[in-house]
RNA sequence: UCCUCAGUAGCUCAAUGGCAGAGCAUUCGGCUGUUAACCGAAGGGUUGUAGGUUCGAGUCCUACCUGAGGAGCCA
């Protein structure tokens, strides 16, 4: 079967392709008709004179979006931009769209909010059908590195008891009569599955109900976490690296095509190899004091925060591949996170920076190992000591040095994609005012 | 939660406080190489909602609704 993908291989010959009418322009006697299928689109070439008359009759005026099965010769054509023109010999129409009511999305501009109302149809465009094969892609890639690296996928569970982290961020669902919450992270459950396992990860949908309002922002996004047994920092960033290298140069390998469809610049993609930069939280503290000295920035930073956005945009466009912070102050960062033998003020974590201002796309760190300092932890952040029991146990028994991140999904793809918005990497986003369709 | 901005035809947008407009889409007509095709014509409006100011409000004021951009927080 025949798709337009490969539409190269059948040239000379004719062929079946099952789709839409994406556009028809007409000229007098000639029709120009672009078919698309889901895997490309390609124009074909009707004229009056050289197809069957039932079949020009039911070409012309044809509306954008009705469905036909088209059968045509296949020609190479420099004029196309695919290489390739259709020229149609039969057509079956499967659903004509009514003029009556025609499809909502033309080939002019429209506005986000249409866009996303009409969500389910705007997939069908080409540019967000290649952000989702790129979708898919990263996926994929990230998927396979893991499982051909020696780690074990133990997804952790998406309906949790209780919360870790104060309640103010989980989504509450109704239990049986229990209050139970859609999971913000499967951290604490894949620290147990690494316990048990050695290397794991989980690949799944985290849901935050933080009511944050930006482009890079859902409410439900996808997440893939490792976490690894006897691991320290240092080989948490190795990790990170080489990880998002390998999602990166698949993407080049595998979805060339998506990525002329949606402009991304390749050059920018192909410097992305080990090693990454790191960068002490010091350091990075360092440079926006001076970007700020400099005019770059208009707020002045303020060391033992955490970075602002405007500081985490800037830091990330100063690098041409991602940037690794490690060690910020503990103060700022989660309860399980380990302190610097060096120095504990400073947490052993890191956050991944990605180019072009992306900004944080990995967060993770060293866990806490000693019981006794996780316990008094839980104790400061007035955390439900129940809650925690189970997690305290893997530290009374058999506690390792471990150590795994985070990544998600949809700030990966908008960046490699080279999106303003993660709205569009995801089929159907779900943002702080958006649920709909 | 806070700050800023926007809401007018199916869509994208105009309209100094003084007759509600254009392009695209739809319908009709024309065109044998078009690339968001083009040319001619037609139909299409409770200007987000509710009040107010005014001789007169799409325009000014108040409240609300809806959405967008940003902050905080985070992946």
């Amino acid at each position: 079967m025949a798709t337009i993908a490969t539409i190269g291989q059948f040239e000379g010959q004719s062929v079946t392709l099952r789709g839409w009418l994406y556009n028809l322009r007409e000229s007098g006697k000639l029709l120009f008709p672009i078919f698309r299928d889901g895997t490309g689109s390609i124009q074909g070439v009707a004229h009056v004179k050289s197809v069957p008359p039932e079949v020009f009759a039911a070409l012309k005026g044809l509306t954008q979006e009705s469905s036909v099965i088209v059968t045509g010769k296949v020609r190479a054509d420099q004029r196309a931009p695919g290489g390739f023109e259709l020229d149609v010999e039969g057509l079956e129409v499967v659903q004509r769209v009514p003029e009556s009511a025609p499809y909502p999305i033309t080939l002019k501009e429209h506005g986000v909010d249409f866009l996303m109302e009409h969500r389910h149809l705007w997939l069908r465009s080409p540019r967000q059908a290649a952000i989702l094969r790129i979708r898919a892609e990263i996926m994929r890639a990230a998927a396979e590195y893991f499982d051909s690296n020696g780690f074990i996928r133990t997804d952790p569970p998406i309906l949790t008891p209780a919360a870790c982290e104060g309640t103010s961020t989980l989504f509450p669902v109704d239990y049986f009569g229990d209050p139970a919450y859609l999971t913000q992270s499967g951290q604490l459950y894949i620290e147990a599955t690494a316990l048990a396992l050695g290397k794991v990860y989980s690949f799944g949908p985290t849901f935050r109900a933080e009511k944050s309002k930006t482009r890079r922002h859902l409410t439900e996004f996808w997440m893939i976490e490792p976490e690894v047994a006897y691991c320290d920092l240092d080989g948490l960033l190795e990790l990170a690296e080489n990880f998002l290298s390998h999602i990166v140069q698949s993407v080049l390998k595998n979805r060339a095509r998506e990525l002329v469809v949606i402009g991304r610049d390749r050059a920018k993609l192909e410097a992305i190899c080990p090693p990454f930069p790191r960068l002490r939280y010091d350091q990075a503290a360092e440079m926006l004091n001076q970007a700020h000295r400099d005019g770059h920035l208009e707020q002045p930073f303020e060391y033992g925060n955490d970075f602002g956005s405007p500081d985490e945009t800037w830091l990330s466009s100063q690098f041409d591949r991602p940037v690794m912070v490690h060690r910020y102050p503990s103060d700022v960062k989660a309860f399980y996170m380990e302190p610097d033998p060096a120095d504990p003020r400073y947490a052993l974590c890191v956050d991944v920076l990605a180019p072009e201002g992306y900004g944080e796309i990995i967060g993770g760190s060293q866990r806490v190992s000693s019981f006794e300092l996780l316990n008094a932890r839980i104790e400061q952040h007035n955390l439900p000591k129940e809650a925690f029991q189970w997690y305290l146990d893997l530290r009374r028994y058999g506690s390792v040095p471990h150590s795994g991140f985070g990544m998600g999904i949809e700030r990966a793809v908008a960046w490699i994609c080279g999106l303003d918005h993660v709205r569009e990497t995801i089929p159907f986003a779900r943002t702080l005012h958006r649920i709909y369709p």
